[in-house]
Formats: structure tokens, sequence, C-alpha cells
DNA sequence: CAAGGTAAGTGTTATAAATACACTTTTCAT
DNA sequence: ATGAAAAGTGTATTTATAACACTTACCTTG
């Protein structure tokens, strides 16, 4: 039975876009028509690419990022890399490696970057040369290629272990953004209710969040306050 | 000028070792006389393997320290995965990787495993096939080959967070130990210090600390209570 | 066998952080 | 002018953290 005769190394990229209607992940499901789950669908799967002989991982990750969006300066981070020699084995994985693989049987192992983009602002135009490129919920995303469903995992962990150690939570919002905007991001990825006053008492510890003189318009009710992130005072590690 | 034409896959162990002496971690340095620093110095470095092509990630990294150390079971956790390009293509290590690589030139990328064992009940007895192999406290290490301190401080930080998040501090302590030698590792691994009575009552708090009914011996003062782990209790994640 | 050395063991008070909880205000739409 | 809708605000309670010093048990030695 013949096996791999080398290793691969690839990247994946768990790209986290935000808006006001909840936490969203970008797939891609392949062209061809051959690749489908038993039910018939076509299957999806996160972006992912093998890396470049002179590119180093971060780099790679971008690179795959810039390809599928066209967006520069992502907040990325790497969280796991994923090794199983079977990991893209599955027989449910192979139509579609031997469509567009030259060697289907090599064995890939893969670094996961997970990336947070804001939806607010703008919608990062996928760019969609390599099938279909969509905007999931976490929360509705089906069963994906390969040991995709457990790269996605790891990246929700991460985010939400990171989302409150580190100040990243501004990468998901507009650059003017409510104090009830800021809220629901946080009971959006962390998956549990705060208290607004509460909420807003340790807020306003937070040195880098700065309120504007400004304030939200053409909303139905009484306009928020809008605030912004300093970056300048963020403790970097 | 020729570059690689592949890339290769290795992992490197952090290996902690933890006594009342301090924290250790496991290096070896290389037989070959050629490998030194500036000084004249033998250079070390972290147990690392190229992995095999049917082995997981997690299990090159058991194998790696079987070899080393002959022990098994250790606890074992992957924290970073290391891919700048010319991480291996330092000056000071190429006359090394010539003596001991077939292809010398080859980009190799790393993912970094950290490993806890406790050095109280007795030594792992390194396996010194690979040349010296010593442990060394973790403020004493000097320059090592590659980026081989990078990973370690890697290590150091990783083991940092999960000790207070995870339970993972009786890996480091014998079976049967006392409170003051878990507030003595804390203040070894955290770097800071902690007062006895507030630790105390904290410990109190864990269900997963508890008290034997058996005393310290053979000490020239007042015999401290024993404890230990209880596995059962220690919530997963 | 008494005295001294050594680390173990123990409680209280003060300060800071986390939690629980409900009404008023501002704007827009009708 | 009224109602809808989300913004905004304060206090009291509970829980966690921090600071702090003396007594106890065992071993050693003289």
């Amino acid at each position: 039975m013949p096996t791999n005769e080398s290793l691969h190394l690839s990247v994946d990229c768990v790209l986290f876009g935000y808006d006001d209607d909840g936490l969203k992940v970008l797939l891609i499901n392949q062209k061809e028509d051959s690749y489908r789950d038993g039910s018939g669908q076509p299957m999806s799967q996160l972006p992912g690419d093998l890396i470049l002989l002179d590119e180093g991982l971060h780099e790679a990750a971008e690179r795959v990022l810039y390809e599928l969006t066209q967006v520069k300066g992502v907040y990325l981070k790497q969280f796991h890399a994923y090794g199983d020699p079977n990991r893209v084995k599955d027989h449910k994985d192979r139509s579609w490696l031997r469509a567009v693989r030259t060697k289907p049987d090599q064995r890939v192992i893969t670094v996961g970057y997970f990336g947070l983009v804001s939806l607010h602002d703008y919608d990062p135009q996928p760019a969609s040369f390599a099938g279909g490129v969509n905007w999931v919920d976490v929360s509705d995303v089906g069963p994906l290629a390969f040991d995709h469903n457990t790269i996605l995992a790891g990246a929700i962990e991460a985010l939400q272990t990171q989302l409150e150690s580190h100040h990243i939570s501004f990468e998901l919002l507009p650059k003017k953004f409510t104090l009830s905007q800021l809220q629901q991001l946080y009971e959006t990825v962390l998956e549990k209710k705060f208290d607004k006053r509460n909420f807003r008492k340790n807020v306003k510890k937070m040195s880098h969040v700065v309120p504007l003189d400004e304030k939200q318009q053409g909303v139905t009710h009484k306009p928020a306050q809008l605030f912004s992130f300093n970056p300048d005072q963020i403790e970097h590690d």
C-alpha cells in the first residue's frame, strides 16, 4: 500500500467576521462538483494553502487571506498545529484532493491561524476565484472537510480566551462603536450575558477605550455615545 | 545560491523538571567538537527531531522524550509552531547541521511541546546516546542553538499561563507533597511571592488537592501534613 | 532532658472587585 | 402629544484579595 513519500505543510485560516448580526467565519466551498458530502451538498472548508518554500508561517497566513479577501493588515494569530497523519485521508475528502492536488496521498500538517475583521464598515469582498466564499454564522457551521471542524473549534476557544486577556475586541468592531455594541460582542463571543451597568463600570476602568465627542445618528431611539480604541493605551505583551 | 528544495518538520521538546532545588530544563549538547559557539563552549540545544512520516505530532514529541529520558507518560502539551524560513540558518548553527544532516540547507519548521516531570521521586536517567544531557536551571540557560532561546521563552510563558488555569502543578511535584512545596513551585514558576496564609486559604478551596492521613518524615522541624492530587476532581476542558 | 533551631500551621481585619437590581432620559415615529 | 426603543445611571451586598505575627511540633545538641 503506497503511503506518503513526503510531508507537506499548510496554513489554515479561521477568519472571524463580526457585525451586529453575529459572529461569522469565512468558508469556501470547492467548485468541483465531485466534492460533495453524502447528501449531495457541496462541502465547505476553511481557506488554507500549502506554504511556499521561502515564506514564514505568519506570512503564509497573510497571503492566503489576502488572496481570498483582498484585505491586508488583518489581525492574525497562530493558535495550534494539527498533524494527525490521517487528517486529510478521510473518505469524504479524497475525491476533492484527487481533483486538486498532484500528490493526493501526501501527508499534510497544518498550522491554524485565526484572523479578525470588522464587517461593520465594509464587506471585505471575498475574491471568489476559488469557488463560493461565504460568511457563515459560527453557530450555523455544518460539517466541514478534513478536520476543519476541529480546527474551527480550536480557533473559537482561542478567540474566547484571548478576548478577555488581550485587547483584541476592537479588531471586530467599527472604528467608532457604542458600549452596547461592545457588550454584545462580548456576549456573542463568550456566549454569556453581562449586566449592563456592571459591564459599563468595567469599561470605564479600561484606559484604551475612549469616549468621543460624537453620538450615534439615524437611530429611532436615544442615540448612544460613541467610543473608540486608543491603540497607544493598549499594553502589549 | 542553492536554497531548500523541500521543507521539513520537526518537534522540539522543552522538558521542564522540578525539584526543591528549582525549575530545570533538559538540554543536550552535541558531541561534535566542531559545534561550539564563538568562545569555544560546546553549544546546547533543546531535544528535537524530524518527525517520521507516519507519526503524529504529539507522538513524535513522546518519542523524542522517550529516546532521551526513557520516560513514558510525561505530560506534554503543544504550545507553538516556529517557521521562520531562516530559523536554522544562523552562522553558528551551520557547522553542526553539516555534520548531522544529509541536507543541511533544508528548511525546517518546528512544533514546540513542553513537558513536565517531577525530579523528586527519581531522576529520569537521561539516556546519553546523543552526547551530554543535562538538567539546567531555567535561569542559568545560556545561548542555545538555532532559535531555541525563543522557543524556551515561549514554553516558559505557556507554562506560567497554564499553571494557573489548568491543573498541571502536580505533574511537577512528588505524589505526596506539602503545601510549602506547592507554594514554592508556584513562586518559582510564576516568579513572585505568595503569602503563606492566603495561599493555603486558596488551596483549601481546590477540591482536587486532598489531605492525606500522613505526615512528612525525617525532617528536623515540625513535620508537615502531606497532600496529594485527586485526578477525579480535576475539571477537564 | 532542657534549650534552641526550624519550618508548620493558624485568624482577623481592611480593601478592592464582582454581583444583583429598576427607573429615568433622549430621540424618533405616529 | 404619545408611545416605542434603547441609552444611561447608583447603591447595597457579597465575595475575593491583601496585609499582617504568633504559637506549635519535632529534631538536634549540649
